[in-house]
DNA sequence: CTAGGGTTAG
């Protein structure tokens, strides 16, 4: 066999290291330019990438068109080491063509290598083949984009004296990939007032995405008047863009309407109503589209499955979301990362740890964000002991915690009320550099202060360099929680005098907090009236409920009361909740009613309710009215939950 | 042998 047509039918089949290695002498020997291209291809498919470069190299006249196709059938593999390596293997050729910097500039894009790509750049210089087509510029525009480097991306995008649509439309996706979305607009704007240029169904693409991102339906709806006018409306991809605009920026109505007409949809148009439905509380019937989609045969992809598991987990469907569970299983997307962490996701929430704790075993690779999934799954359904395994788990399998991590872990840890714990955490925040870190500072202050060490925590909070309304906000609760109003208000004072800190709504939160807590009745109301009056601020439901709780304690139900009706925002269960305690006390059957249908509206399942109610009714002297409730409880199988609370120093 | 686009995420 030394004819090289023989040999390279061979290479074909036989494909053991041990014949390569022959192969690669005869190769030597033969000077034969298609023994060399097919043999150069198994090096770098085969042999690792040191030992591939070097037989390359000994190779004495590689010929320049085979090594650009190697150079792409890597590109479409993904395997961009390999076209690195071997690129940089033909730096000793003579002259590399356009096409070698293109897959060259498409591996740097991928491995994000700007210096390597800037020395393409320069090469292509060197040759003097940038102008020599659009293609090149279009790659380098791209590598430079993909790279996050934008300034570099405009300057090669300035090189070109007469763009076209690709260049421009590469710019304008430039911008909007690294979320400049206005830059991409003006782009936009600027290629539309270039001779010559009209936009293509692509381009519009991008610029719809831009308009999402600033959530600028107006902008957004003139885009969607042009495509009409250019008949571009059958493109799917822009049709998606669109639908994805009127999703985002929360407008149902135009998503539904828009989704109904589409000519064509694919499962992406699927995808993005069933998420739209999903995150605006309309779950059923993203579920029932999610149906809808099968029923059609649409076959579902990770996305889809993604988006239905959200609406189930929003509305506690648990049944659904293990036929979707199994589904995805059969369909095997439970491989995705994204897919097993939104399936922990929805299994947490519905009251199923063991079940999310099952689909995290059998993920082959964790990543974070599912450790992460885990972790406040387990804070949620109250097992703060596991979550705490997880924490250590999660650094046992080399995972660094990151500043989210830290703040559930802590969040955790104050819940638990181990000192002890609180002050190891706190080590690690300091050797970890997390203390610059005011969300996490904030949540050592908090875990001090819950751990019973007012101490530690008035240190955290004077040691910390940069204070925050968050490190500030967190001291006043600090205070509120040991029932230290008076300082908490002093400490109000003092940041507002001694700092260009303005409050927020969460620290009047706590300072509201503070004032209940201890029984500060008039001042609380009169920092309820500072907030509205000084600050502009809109109180939420759970500063009416302070509010209404110090009202309701004095005895003034009907001020309570009357505070409730003026309510902008949604009553939420605590401000009903602050009332029927208080109704309670003070012997008032007929507003606690009131209260209680409420609050049996909002959480029908809710044991602590119907007790409450049944109290009322029992002090009243409606001994049948307690009774019939009782009988309702043991009637719906509800338990009351009792409460806990401790500290261990 | 060659370039630009749409859905998910703590």
């Amino acid at each position: 066999m030394r004819s090289p047509e023989i040999v390279l039918k061979v290479v074909g089949v036989c494909r053991t290291t041990n014949f390569l290695t022959q192969l690669h002498s005869l190769t030597i020997r033969t000077y034969d330019t298609h023994l060399a291209a097919k043999i150069t291809e198994l090096y770098f498919e085969l042999l690792p990438l040191q030992t591939a470069r070097k037989l390359f190299d000994e190779i004495p006249h590689p010929n320049l068109y085979t090594c650009n196709r190697i150079l792409q059938r890597f590109c479409g593999k993904n395997r961009y080491e390999e076209v690195s390596s071997l690129f940089t293997s033909m730096f000793s050729f003579e002259k590399v063509d356009h096409f070698t910097l293109l897959f060259a500039l498409k591996a740097c894009s991928a491995l994000k290598a700007t210096n390597f790509g800037k020395t393409i750049h320069g090469l292509g210089k060197k040759y003097g083949i940038i102008h020599s087509n659009m293609f090149l510029g279009s790659g380098l525009i791209d590598m430079y984009s993909k790279c996050g480097n934008m300034d570099d991306a405009f300057r090669a995008f300035e090189e070109y004296s007469k763009p076209d649509i690709v260049l421009w439309t590469t710019l304008v996706t430039g911008y909007e990939k690294n979320f400049k979305p206005e830059e991409a607009l003006a782009v936009f704007t600027g290629m539309a007032m270039a001779h010559c240029i009209s936009s293509d169904p692509i381009t519009l693409v991008t610029v719809v995405s831009a308009c999402t991102q600033l959530l600028n339906l107006k902008a957004g709806k003139s885009v969607h008047a042009h495509v009409f006018r250019m008949g571009y409306e059958g493109s799917l991809s822009l049709s998606n863009a669109l639908l994805n605009l009127y999703a985002k920026s929360g407008s149902m109505f135009y998503a539904g309407n828009w989704f109904r007409v589409m000519e064509e949809k694919d499962v992406i148009s699927w995808s993005c109503i069933i998420s739209c439905c999903a995150h605006n509380d309309a779950t059923d019937r993203a579920i029932s589209l999610f149906d809808e989609m099968i029923y059609k045969g649409i076959e579902p992809n990770s996305v889809s499955v993604i988006s239905a598991l959200q609406a189930c987990e929003s509305c506690c469907n648990l049944n659904k979301g293990r036929q979707i569970h199994e589904l995805a299983f059969h369909k095997s997307l439970e491989l995705d990362k994204l897919v097993s962490t939104a399936l922990i996701d929805m299994y947490m929430s519905c009251c199923s740890p063991q079940e999310a704790i099952i689909v995290f075993d059998r993920m082959p690779n964790k990543d974070p964000v599912s450790w992460f999934a885990l972790l406040c799954g387990c804070v949620k359904n109250g097992m703060v002991n596991k979550s705490m395994q997880i924490f250590c788990d999660m650094m046992a399998s080399d995972i660094q915690p990151d500043a989210t991590v830290m703040v559930k872990i802590l969040g955790a840890c104050s819940e638990l009320g181990v000192l002890q714990l609180t002050s190891c955490l706190h080590s690690y925040v300091i050797r970890g550099g997390f203390i610059s870190n005011s969300f996490i500072g904030a949540s050592v202050i908090d875990c001090y202060a819950k751990c019973g060490s007012l101490d530690e925590a008035i240190k955290v909070f004077e040691r910390s360099t940069d204070k925050d309304v968050v490190i500030w906000s967190s001291m006043f609760a600090g205070y509120g929680i040991h029932g230290q109003a008076r300082e908490s208000i002093k400490f109000f004072h003092r940041m507002v005098t001694d700092s260009t800190v303005c409050p927020n709504k969460v620290t009047f939160l706590s300072i509201l907090a503070a004032c209940s807590h201890a029984g500060f009745v008039e001042e609380g109301i009169e920092f309820f009236n500072i907030m509205l009056n000084g600050y502009q601020l809109m109180p939420e439901s759970k500063h009416y409920a302070i509010i209404v709780d110090l009202l309701a304690r004095i005895g003034e139900l009907d001020k309570a009361m009357c505070l409730i009706n003026q309510m902008q925002s949604r009553v939420g269960v605590h401000v009903w909740g602050a009332l029927l305690g208080a109704c309670r006390i003070h012997q008032n059957a007929e507003i606690g009613e009131v209260a209680a249908r409420n609050l049996l509206q909002l959480d029908p399942d809710h044991a602590g309710y119907y007790i409450l109610l049944s109290n009322v009714y029992a002090v009243d002297g409606k001994w049948d009215d307690a009774a019939e409730l009782r009988g309702s409880i043991k009637e719906r199988e509800l338990k009351k939950i009792t409460g806990q609370s401790v500290v261990r120093l």
